[in-house]
DNA sequence: ATAGGGTTAG
């Protein structure tokens, strides 16, 4: 008797406190033994210990072998589920335990289900059990609100949820924090904002998860400015910084291009896991900086953390920018050995293939990913329509039309895009037309600025201008800049310099177009109005960015400048150069120097083209791989008319594959010819 | 017995 009555908090104690399995095991034992499993709180708790020690196996077991179920022992076994990350078998059992008809679900079983729900996105299932629960006089339950809060945020119906927020009596902590992620999960950081203003304004303190919320939504917003206030606030707070909180900080910088803040806090963290690094990595290949996110990868694996999908989908975009095969191929591989394909690393893996030149290898791994969505589809789309195949392009997306799914803005756009490279004007016509008449989409600026070039350029002009004039949006700068390259190539010079005029209007930065504006207008003579572009480009202190090229030569990357005269192999480089000049004059070459934009002697411009950066890594490219290797280069402007008439020549005289990506599109330059057909 | 809110990607 005494045994018994002071055995039993004693066991119970020992059961909330134990740490690992074995002991729970000689603890379940001695609750056998002493007669305490007949306690009817006992089992409960050692289905929710083994849960917590991660054993559901065991706790499934103890559930299955008890007599009579109570509520405490349905909600241990879903609880564990819930925390198992299985949200079908928290719902199964949620209506196994309705079904059983003796034990009535309490706020938690309600709390639990409707957040299953939330991570299945059933809002059928979820109103049930919202009838239910509020039937049960859990109607205004704080706990089963912010559940509800959650689910309906999750689904996207943030009108729904602010309804019930209003019409909650007692509203908490995790209530007020579930509408402000809310908000800005759904693309409303402003109403983000304005929550927890509300919640300020009621005296209520946001802890470190309120803080992640307004972190992202300064993110979102672009607003680093309150993002760094926030960070202020958090440490005159002394607020918990957690792994969490400091990575949604680093995120937040390196979102917005403060990238050296954003190294800052991700050194300064306290702990780092795969998703800080992953964070940070991000942020450098968003905004360009690829050697830096590829670093950050080599640190990631330096510091024995496996990089995870995301981070490889970072990593992947830094190696598309750069052109660098040999990493992107080993990353790849990196992949197929150790992670599975979804949508998003496949996307990843096809478009650095494609962007890396090798189209063949971005196609075959689309058809060997089996799951695709239409970010996938567009991507094979625009790779095609990058590499100048057109017609491909189109009968992708006729492929993809066939499988059911909705082409949307973004492929018409990769679409246009790829009829534009291939000068497919019919085709152009007809699914522009097609794209707002069958498929509802209305265009935007950029399928405008797509038929406009496509038409302009094949010498349309007229009805290139007809369309802007048609257009029920404003026209931008990229459709009328679209209409003057037109103009310029086919010597519409009337209607080229009132284009000339409308683009100037429009502002441009952009020091290409101020040279095409020019150029306009030198081709009628009109040189006051060619002084007047020049003294303004001089007025804003416009300064042509540098030209440069990259070329892959032996799994190692290498980037020329303009007139680069500092490499090692630059004698060479230039002997090389000499010689295939003068090959490429025997067979009728003359260097066009009407785009250098200079006042020289033309014997200096031919010198300059020569030094332009793709022909220093094309010679060099040739010199250092043995014959008949393709040779890809990445240029950072658009390949230069005299460059290009060159570079056809010089894939005849060596009998090589030259590939040039630069801004706009790929040149395949093969056997004197590319694969652009001169239309670029 | 125990419950609801948080970080990275094409």
């Amino acid at each position: 008797m005494l045994s018994s009555t002071l055995s039993r908090p004693s066991v119970k104690h020992l059961i909330s406190t134990c740490r690992d399995p074995q002991t729970l095991a000689q603890i379940h034992a001695l609750v056998i033994l002493t007669g305490s499993l007949s306690h009817p709180q006992s089992p409960g708790r050692l289905i929710a210990a083994y849960a917590r020690l991660g054993d559901i196996a065991a706790a499934q077991s103890v559930f299955k072998t008890t007599s009579s179920h109570n509520v405490s022992t349905w909600n241990s076994l879903i609880i564990a589920q819930s925390r198992y990350n299985s949200p079908a078998e928290v719902l199964r059992l949620y209506h196994l335990m309705l079904s059983d008809g003796r034990v009535r679900p309490d706020s938690s079983t309600f709390t639990v289900a409707l957040k299953a729900c939330a991570q299945l996105s059933d809002l059928k299932t979820a109103e049930e059990i919202k009838t239910h629960a509020f039937g049960s006089g859990y109607k205004h339950d704080v706990f089963v609100c912010s559940s509800l809060l959650n689910l309906y945020a999750k689904c996207g119906k943030m009108d729904e949820a602010m309804k019930l927020f209003d019409e909650m009596p007692m509203k908490d902590l995790v209530s007020w924090t579930t509408m402000i992620m809310g908000f800005v999960n759904v693309g409303r950081p402003l109403e983000a904002i304005g929550i927890y203003r509300k919640m300020r304004a009621e005296s209520m303190e946001g802890d470190e998860v309120v803080m992640v919320g307004l972190i992202q939504a300064c993110a979102a917003m672009g607003d680093v400015r309150m993002g760094r206030s926030i960070h202020g606030h958090m440490i005159r707070r002394c607020m918990r910084m957690d792994v969490v909180a400091e990575t949604s900080l680093v995120d937040m910088y390196a979102k917005n291009g403060s990238l050296e803040l954003a190294h800052l806090a991700f050194e300064r963290m306290h702990c780092k896991n795969v998703v800080s690094w992953s964070a940070l990595i991000s942020g450098y290949a968003q905004n360009g900086l690829a050697s830096d996110a590829l670093q950050m990868l080599v640190r990631m694996q330096e510091c024995g953390l496996q990089p995870d999908s995301v981070a490889l989908v970072s990593a992947l975009l830094a190696c598309s920018q750069i052109g660098f095969l040999k990493l992107g191929k080993t990353i790849h591989g990196y992949i197929e050995k150790r992670l599975e394909f979804d949508q998003i690393l496949g996307t990843a893996v096809i478009d650095m293939y494609s962007k890396c030149g090798c189209l063949s290898s971005a196609r075959s791994l689309f058809d060997r990913v089996g799951l695709r969505d239409s970010i996938s589809w567009n991507a094979m789309i625009a790779s095609y329509g990058a590499h100048g195949h057109g017609k491909e392009a189109l009968s992708i997306f006729l492929e993809m039309s066939e499988t059911g799914l909705e082409p949307d803005h973004a492929t018409f756009a990769s679409l246009l895009s790829a009829f534009s490279h291939s000068g497919l004007v019919e085709e152009g016509r007809y699914w522009f037309h097609l794209m707002l008449q069958k498929f509802g989409i209305e265009p935007a600026e950029k399928h405008y600025a797509c038929m406009v070039d496509l038409l302009a350029r094949a010498g349309h002009v007229k009805e290139a201008h007809e369309l802007i004039k048609s257009m029920v949006i404003k026209p931008g700068i990229a459709v009328w800049v679209a209409l003057l390259s037109g103009c310029h190539k086919h010597k519409t010079l009337e209607l080229g310099e009132y284009v000339a005029g409308k683009v100037l209007e429009l502002n441009p930065d952009d020091l290409g177009i101020h040279a095409l504006v020019s150029n306009v207008f030198a081709a009628g003579k009109r040189w006051d109005k060619v002084g007047e572009v020049r003294k303004a480009m001089k007025k804003m202190g416009m300064r042509k960015v540098p030209g440069y090229s990259l070329v892959e030569v032996n799994g190692k990357l290498h980037a020329f400048l303009v007139e680069d005269k500092t490499h090692p192999q630059h004698e060479k480089i230039m002997e090389m150069l000499e010689r295939l000049d003068y090959e490429m004059r025997k067979m009728g070459y003359i260097p066009k120097t009407e785009f250098v934009f200079h006042e020289l002697e033309e014997d200096v411009k031919e010198r300059m083209l020569c030094n332009h950066s793709e022909r220093l890594a094309i010679a060099f490219g040739l010199l250092n791989t043995s014959p008949g290797t393709r040779i890809v280069i990445i240029k950072n402007l658009r390949v230069c008319l005299d460059c290009h008439v060159a570079t056809k020549y010089i894939s005849k005289i060596v009998n090589r594959e030259i590939v040039v990506r630069d801004v706009k599109r790929f040149h395949h330059f093969k056997d004197g010819v590319c694969s652009c057909g001169d239309y670029w």
